[in-house]
RNA sequence: GGGUGCUUAGCUCAGCCGGGAGAGCAUCGCCCUUACAAGGCGAGGGUCGCAGGUUCGAUCCCUGCAGCACCCA
């Protein structure tokens, strides 16, 4: 028997344990002829925490995981986590910040172990989160993107694309994150509207001596990168300034003369329309000088004009020995902002600064620092990524890979089509080594190790060679993870079973980062698609919508939504190590006012359910607690029914062994229900529609099997004159329905499912040691009887009428009501004769007395089922006015409705037009309604004139 | 500026191929009826964002507008 109280956190653990214990989460061997089913986990940061998206994200991967093990596909949910370069990092340097060190204090070597220690330290959390989720996932093969198999993968893909071209190392300008030191992919940076200024620069024009000063005026957002600027563009169209194209300027403060150039850059519309430039410092600059660094006005300047003023700390760098005075002495060594400050401060001095206005720009911003991102000009790694994005397009194109919600392909093409070369290369410690090296002469090599390069050819000890420092960006070994998980560049048994795999789950943030690019690599190293079908869910925000941030303090950690957390440890929670007070201050008044009595616990399978019942496709979630609260009292609806089927089945006999079986109407309704629930949740999974997956679980375990067949069956299990045969039936018929729902559920719920089929499964005479590997439920054709919904139908309308009037008349269920039925057809009266069991516990009559002639009903309440009429006499129980009151509701809706449907039939086009089965139901509703409205009427007078 | 999505009950959301507007939560009555008060029974609540169009008929299809959200430049 079930404990007398649903207690989700004993029941949980254990059952997890077990399952693990039992190696039932790994693909079972199976026959070659069964289909295999695959997902891999987007690997999540290794010392990370899990959060609500997450959450969200494995609840929808558990859930088609556990489907498709339950149908007896091979099925594998590779398991695994991310080193995640900079995030990881980041948090190390602050450990050890706190000793007072930097990593340059620690070195390379030694600030690597910190991270490996970290990683030991914490690095199990997520993954023991992982398991409070239930997360099926095959832990015996997990997999690290830093451990030696997939570093190995990391190393063959980078050797084989260098070796194709596809890898070319470059002096770029790039996107540089001056607090970090290193470069960053164009994905990685941020821009936001920011407030600004806008400053005013005249520059003059190279003039005869004694002739009078005149100026350019350039207008720019960054006034420091002005001493590396190399010539004011203008368009060559603006007639303004037509007549100074291959004139001089004076660039102030620097000594310098460059040139003014003609260049479409140069919108004439905007500004002065003439544009300073900085090629080493601004991306569009740089194009403008790619087209003009062989003019001899631009060639001739200090490194061809290309001049980089910057340190990797966005500090004015020192001049080089043979620069000269390049850079001015007064600003070396100032960061970009006093550089700022002081260039300003002279210019004004000298009478060039023409203007300063507020201004609003776009500041590109590090996702992981917030610093401002510097264009600066290094050496770095790209892969060229035209030629792998073609085939990539055309997988999606063609229908080899599929998108849910299918207009997400666009936001892929779009990128896709527009595509940049790939700048892969970190100036971080903590990841993949760049697998090349150089001599001494500074001539590059690239290989799998030193001594396969050494070997290729054929150096002696006496030539030196130096590792590359860099690291490759985290989303390069990402890119691989749905083969170098099965094992590549080995040829395992697992790598052809399950690539390509059957589907990725992800959020919409990443299909750039990470599913573009795991299809480029997919399709040129595997030769086939990584996965056949994207599916894209939305994001998870908190109850008032809002994004869940950490620096918002709204967000919610998915295990305090299963085990519960008082108010005042989840303010601290969220509040903890906040930079600014006053911010933690609104946080926690924030979460007092959202949860003043904390988070109660809810249990996983709650918490899943709801993740399943809100996942509408291509929709943000708005995570509302409310539901939860609503599953978890569903879980305990569940388990309660359990208990009850349990009591009338234990020890009894359920037919298991033979014997007579008689199913009633309410046996037979019940299978139909279940077998057309079995359909609708089967199909739903199949299209990712969780949502109505749930609604159908839960609208069939509350809506059918509780409220109506639970309470359908007690007749038949208790009154002395049932037949054994049909209690025989009544139990049967109960055990299997549970058993087969428990089945159906327990994708979405697998703890609750567990713990009741192992108490039910052996009354039910069904094998197995754990429902996760019973068979899913399929539709039984045979069980499906529309006589008996048709004939369930009646009833529950007989018994609904009977309780509206109690209702309405406030009538208590313990006083047993005398009834008469009047105007039954022939239909009716075998019903009637059929089901009165039924209707005397259900509608708690009293007595049920067929009236042969209905003129001699005395003054009653009245409900209709069709035609058929039930009267509840009013002597003593109902007032009449009250009861005149309901009848007039009831007339005007009817009322209101023969009108609609009377127009719509006295439309001739529609009667023409329409399909004729429409027009004949219209029709059809006509007369019924009719008729119930002329009786509605008939009684309403009748109880007038008393 | 370009693109995508959204707008349905007080709240969160379903609504299939165009044909009688649904669920959960919340609200209001009655009830400790022998599985369940984390419950039972019943009730109220909607100009389907606005304006046009197509159609016999539009929450659904088309166009425009408004508001919100996100992505790209």
């Amino acid at each position: 028997m079930l404990d007398k109280n649903y207690d989700p956190q004993t029941l949980e653990q254990t059952w997890y344990d077990t399952w693990e214990a039992n190696g039932y989460f790994a693909p079972h061997d199976g026959e070659a002829s069964a289909t295999s089913y695959c997902i891999m986990i987007p690997p999540p940061n290794v010392t990370g925490s899990l959060h609500m998206g997450h959450a969200f994200q494995d609840t929808v991967m558990d859930a088609l995981v556990r489907f498709h093990r339950m149908r007896g596909e091979r099925t594998l949910w590779q398991a695994g986590t991310d080193h995640a370069g900079i995030a990881t990092q980041m948090v190390v340097e602050r450990l050890i910040d706190g000793e007072g060190l930097t990593r340059h204090d620690l070195g390379r070597e030694r600030f690597v172990e910190r991270v490996w220690d970290w990683k030991a330290e914490s690095g199990g959390t997520i993954t023991r989160q992982l398991r409070r989720m239930g997360a099926s996932l095959d832990w015996a093969h997990e997999r690290f993107t830093m451990d030696e198999g997939l570093s190995a993968a990391v190393r063959e893909v980078f050797v084989r694309l260098f070796e194709e071209g596809l890898i070319y190392r470059g002096k770029r300008l790039v996107n540089w994150d001056p607090v970090l030191h290193t470069a960053v992919s164009d994905l990685e940076v941020l821009s936001e509207e920011e407030n600004g200024h806008m400053w005013d620069l005249r520059y003059p024009l190279v003039q005869p001596p004694g002739a009078e000063p005149r100026h350019l005026v350039v207008s720019t957002t960054r006034p420091e990168t002005m001493l590396g600027d190399c010539a004011v563009a203008v368009n060559p169209e603006d007639a303004r300034y037509r007549h100074l194209i291959g004139e001089f300027v004076e660039l102030p403060l620097t000594g310098r003369r460059i040139p003014i150039i003609a260049d479409e850059h140069a919108d004439p519309e905007l500004g002065t329309g003439c544009v300073k430039i900085t090629p080493a410092h601004d991306f569009n600059d740089h194009q403008v000088w790619l087209r003009h660094r062989d003019e001899t006005a631009i060639a001739t300047q200090p490194h061809g004009g290309l001049i980089s003023i910057f340190t990797p700390d966005a500090a004015i760098r020192t001049n080089e020995p043979q620069e000269g005075e390049l850079l001015p002495g007064a600003y070396i060594g100032l960061d970009r902002y006093e550089a700022r400050r002081r260039i300003v401060a002279d210019l004004e001095a000298l009478g060039l600064l023409a203007a300063v206005r507020d201004h609003r720009l776009q500041q590109p911003r590090g996702d992981r620092s917030g610093a401002v991102i510097e264009p600066y000009l290094t050496d770095q790694w790209y892969v060229r990524v035209q030629p792998l994005a073609a085939p990539a397009i055309a997988a999606v194109e063609g229908g080899d890979i599929r998108f849910v919600p299918d207009n997400w392909k666009n936001t892929y093409f779009e990128w896709m089509r527009n595509i940049q070369d790939w700048c892969i290369s970190r100036q971080i410690w903590w990841g993949h080594r760049i697998p090349a090296w150089y001599d001494e002469a500074g001539n590059v090599y690239v290989g799998r190790s030193e001594e396969e390069i050494r070997a290729r050819h054929s150096f002696g000890p006496e030539v030196t060679l130096a590792q590359d420092p860099d690291v490759l960006d985290t989303w390069f070994s990402s890119a691989l993870w749905p083969f170098s998980t099965l094992g590549w560049p080995e040829r395992t048994e697992r790598l052809a079973t399950f690539y390509p795999t059957s589907v990725l789950v992800t959020g919409f943030d990443i299909i750039f980062f990470w599913v573009a690019r795991m299809i480029m690599m997919g399709l040129k190293f595997m030769g086939e698609v990584p996965f056949r079908e994207v599916y894209i869910h939305g994001l998870v925000r908190d109850a008032h919508g809002e994004k869940m941030s950490k620096s918002k303090g709204n967000v919610l950690d998915p295990i305090d939504l299963i085990d519960g957390i008082a108010l005042e440890p989840l303010v601290e929670k969220r509040t903890r190590g906040m930079m600014q007070p006053h911010l933690a201050e609104k946080i926690a008044r924030q979460t007092r006012l959202d949860f003043p009595d904390g988070i109660p616990a809810f249990g996983t399978d709650a918490l899943r359910f709801t993740f399943a019942a809100l996942a509408t496709t291509g929709r943000d979630i708005k995570f509302d607690l409310g539901r939860t609260e609503g599953y978890r009292n569903f879980c305990n609806k569940l388990w309660n029914a359990s208990r009850y089927v349990l009591m009338n089945t234990e020890g009894e006999d359920c037919g298991r062994d033979g014997g007579e079986q008689e199913l009633s109407v309410a046996d037979r309704w019940i299978r139909t229900r279940l077998a057309e629930t079995t359909g609708a949740v089967t199909e739903a999974i199949g299209s990712y529609r969780f949502d109505l997956a749930a609604q159908s679980l839960y609208d069939f375990t509350w809506s059918a099997f509780c409220d109506w067949y639970l309470e359908l069956c007690k007749p038949t299990l208790t009154r002395p004159e049932a037949s054994a045969a049909a209690k025989r039936g009544a139990r049967r018929t109960l055990i299997t329905t549970l058993e087969t729902l428990l089945r159906l559920a327990h994708p979405i719920m697998p703890f609750i499912t567990e713990e009741i089929w192992q108490k039910v499964r052996p009354l039910a005479g069904v094998p197995g040691e754990t429902i996760m590997l019973a068979p899913y439920p399929v539709v039984d054709p045979q069980a499906t009887d529309p006589a008996a919904s048709a004939e369930m139908e009646w009833v529950m309308q007989c018994i609904l009428g009977v309780r509206r009037i109690r209702g309405e008349m406030n009538i208590p269920p313990s006083r047993a009501l005398p009834i008469l039925i009047a105007n039954a057809s022939a239909q009716d009266r075998a019903r009637l004769a059929a089901n009165r069991h039924y209707l005397d516990f259900l509608a708690r009559t009293e007595s049920v007395t067929l009236l042969e002639d209905s003129a001699a009903a005395p003054e009653a309440a009245i409900a209709l089922v069709g035609e058929m009429r039930i009267l509840i006499p009013m002597a003593g129980l109902i007032d009449k006015d009250a009861e005149l009151k309901r009848l007039a509701k009831e007339i005007a809706r009817l009322q209101a409705d023969l009108e609609r449907i009377g127009a719509k039939l006295a439309n001739p086009s529609f009667v023409d037009k329409a399909p004729a089965a429409v027009v004949q139901k219209e029709r059809e509703r006509l007369e019924g309604q009719r008729a119930a409205l002329a009786r509605l009427e008939e009684q309403a007078a009748r109880i007038r004139a008393l």
